[in-house]
RNA sequence: GCCACCGUAGCUCAGUUGGCAGAGCAGCUGAUUCGUAAUCAGCAGGUCCGCGGUUCGAAUCCGCGCGGUGGCUCCA
């Protein structure tokens, strides 16, 4: 007899061998339905695997986080093996777990998602048919020959480390894999094929181009449904869509991948860089500007025509190389060194809203989120080592602040050295220990992503959340030991000797135009009162009442208020609708009632209305309420 | 750049097997003067993304180009 020990301490003896099916079914028929995988002593596999000796067991059920793993990899299986029944030449390579589901690149004919219901109806299949899913181990040389016409599993193989190799069969389904995996295909009922694409055999453009199908799954349909109610309200709360429709900004063929921002669009920018100022000014920087077309020379220093070269735009003039800028860094360096700076000076922390270019691949552009020009809300620091920690530490708390006057969370990663970097150890043990000295004193949990730093220093990088829980990278802290050196940038020290400075580049909104696009969703375009292009329409009654609701709209106009009538000969019930689509805050309607009280009728977005609110109460709540940025729309609360 | 899909009025879209280019909304004009999410009527609006080809005939089929959407980082 073998003893199993379970989670809550309590031990079982059974006599050996004996699988996960049959522990669970020890316990109850119900434990052993929902069985999909277990633990054994700490190992994740098979609920099929065998126990022949004393063990600590901890079944998976669909209920446990690693359970919908589990069935995402059973699900990419059964999607591949509907598409083999199909496509009987489909040359498999790798179909691995992703966010939000899985994919299988595939060397085969292209396929299009007019494809999709044959292979989903051949999917439904072989889900009814609850094929035993069950593990198999040969050895490699086996294996090679198992796979003899499969070119890419035979690549794969000769990776693997000498010894068995493991395999899983569905009924005439075989495929190489690690698992665990699902008891049976049954457990694949909700399953959903999502897209296909291209993608490149080990992502080398050199090699086989695959087609990529992407699929998703979960362990009921609701769940299913909900994933993909949130696909819909992503959806709809597309910035591109949001955009046309409030007229905030636009696109134009003739200059792809770059934003014409309309007079609506711009009153949002101006009040995200009035705040941004007020900030900036409290956090002791100063602004700067500079140009946006460079000499190559620079770019040459700076070490940007060797490397950034392909995404940047050049162009000639009086014969001579010159490029627009594609990063502010080399300009503010020049900035820095016009003049002599005493360590007194220090830190100097120069901001600029820098204009930059950038030529991305055609491919990736993307409404605001990937432009080719954009406005960064860069800052160049330059101090003193010992001043490191604690410039950070203001750092980390001057973001936190503005994300969340805008309701956004965020989670922070540090990046530390690179395999291919400049600079020596003590160098980067310096910087990387300054960095994370700040966070530990900043005191909130940070992610460490060892060797992702840029090739020129550590980072940190601010990932903010929004309000449907999808994160952006958005600010970063960038340590540099490039440019200084390049630029050979120094200070005087108390000692009179010219001493280097550290320099630190770093933005809080990233790209204003990505920064307003991530807004635009997460505010589902309901922006707060204090961003609002319009803050409140006026909307009078009848057309007698528009000299009235003109005069008004005088008042808070000179009250610093932003408003407009709508003196369109149209139903009141038009108007309103209108201002409610347009999700202009406030609606102001101007009836005789409110002309002869001298009152007003104020309906918020939410639909209550309030009458009878004085003029002067309506100015003070608003300004109040724009003066502290609030998110709420709870202007008489 | 590569793969799939897409491009028809300002917007959203329809347009059979190739046979005279349509609707709703928006706009303009007129009527209506309305108390909290669409009043009615009329008018106007087109290089069917561009270029080339096939055809008696192309929005429709083919090729090239431009632009857009999704993907091209996740490694049994």
């Amino acid at each position: 007899m073998i003893q199993i020990t379970f989670p809550d301490g309590s031990i079982k003896a059974f006599e050996p061998p004996v699988t996960g099916e049959d522990v669970a079914r020890s316990i109850s028929e119900g434990l052993a339905r929902n069985a999909v995988a277990m633990e054994v002593d700490g190992r994740l596999v098979d609920l099929y695997w065998t126990i022949d000796e004393d063990a600590r067991v901890r079944l998976i059920t669909v209920k446990d986080p690693e359970a919908l793993k589990i069935l995402r990899h059973s699900a990419a299986h059964v999607m591949a093996q509907a598409i083999l029944r199909l496509y009987p030449d489909a040359k498999l390579t790798i179909g691995p777990v992703v966010e939000g589901g899985f994919y299988y690149d595939i060397d085969m004919e292209p396929l299009s998602e007019d494809d999709f219901p044959k292979i989903e109806a051949e999917i439904a299949k072989i889900v009814k048919e609850k094929i035993p899913i069950r593990r198999q181990e040969v050895s490699k040389q086996k294996a090679k020959e198992f796979y003899r016409d499969e070119p890419y599993k035979l690549e794969m193989i000769e990776d693997l480390p000498d010894g068995t190799i493991s395999f899983y069969n569905q009924g005439e389904f075989t495929d190489l894999c690690r698992g665990p995996h699902l008891p049976h295909t049954g457990f694949v009922k909700a399953i959903k094929l999502m897209k296909v694409s291209g993608a490149y055999w080990r992502a080398d453009q050199s090699k086989a181009q695959l087609q990529r199908v992407y699929g998703t799954a979960f362990f009921n349909k609701k769940e299913l449904d909900e994933y993909l109610h949130f696909l819909e309200e992503a959806k709809r709360r597309n910035h591109r869509k949001i955009g046309e429709a409030q007229d905030l900004f636009s696109f134009h063929d003739e200059a792809p991948g770059m934003a014409f921002i309309h007079p609506k669009g711009m009153v949002v920018w101006n009040m995200l860089l009035d705040y941004w100022r007020v900030e900036h000014q409290a956090a002791g920087y100063v602004e700067t500007k500079t140009p946006i077309i460079l000499k190559r020379v620079l770019w040459e220093r700076s070490g940007h025509w060797e490397n950034y070269r392909e995404n940047m735009y050049t162009t000639a003039v009086d014969d001579e190389e010159y490029a627009i800028k594609p990063m502010n860094c080399p300009g503010g360096m020049l900035l820095y060194r016009s003049r002599h700076h005493s360590y007194r000076e220090l830190p100097i922390r120069a901001a600029e809203i820098g204009l930059v270019h950038r030529h991305e691949l055609s491919g990736v552009l993307s409404g605001l989120f990937r432009v080719r020009a954009f406005h960064q809300d860069d800052a160049h620091l330059f101090m003193m080592p010992d001043q490191i920690q604690k410039e950070i530490l203001d750092l980390l708390r001057l973001e936190e602040r503005i994300y969340h006057t805008f309701g956004l969370g965020f989670h922070l990663e540090l990046s530390t050295r690179p395999e291919k970097s400049i600079g020596t150890d003590e160098q980067w043990e310096q910087a990387t220990e300054g960095l994370r000295s700040a966070l530990e004193a900043y005191g909130q949990p940070y992610q460490v992503n060892e060797g992702d730093g840029a090739f020129y220093g550590p980072k940190i990088d601010f990932h903010i959340r929004d309000a449907l829980g999808r994160t952006w990278q958005c600010g970063t802290i960038q340590l540099d030991m490039s440019l200084p050196e390049r630029f050979d940038l120094t200070y005087v020290d108390r000692d009179n000797e010219r001493r280097r400075p550290i320099m630190i580049h770093r933005t809080v909104y990233g790209s204003i135009e990505r920064f307003m696009g991530i807004l635009v969703e997460h505010f589902a375009g309901k922006f707060p009162l204090w961003m609002a292009p319009v803050q409140a329409v006026l909307l009078p009654i009848n057309d007698e009442l528009v000299g009235y609701a003109r005069e008004i709209n005088g008042v808070l106009s000179q009250a610093g208020l932003r408003t407009e009538v709508d003196d369109r000969s149209e139903s009141l019930n038009k108007k309103i609708r209108e201002a409610q689509l347009q999700n202009i805050p406030l609606m102001l309607t101007i009836g005789a009632k409110e002309k002869e009280a001298g009152t007003l009728a104020v309906r918020t977005l939410d639909g209550k209305v309030k009458y009878g609110v004085s003029r002067e109460a309506f100015i003070e709540a608003v300004t109040d309420h724009v003066r502290q940025r609030k998110l709420e729309l709870d202007l008489f609360e």
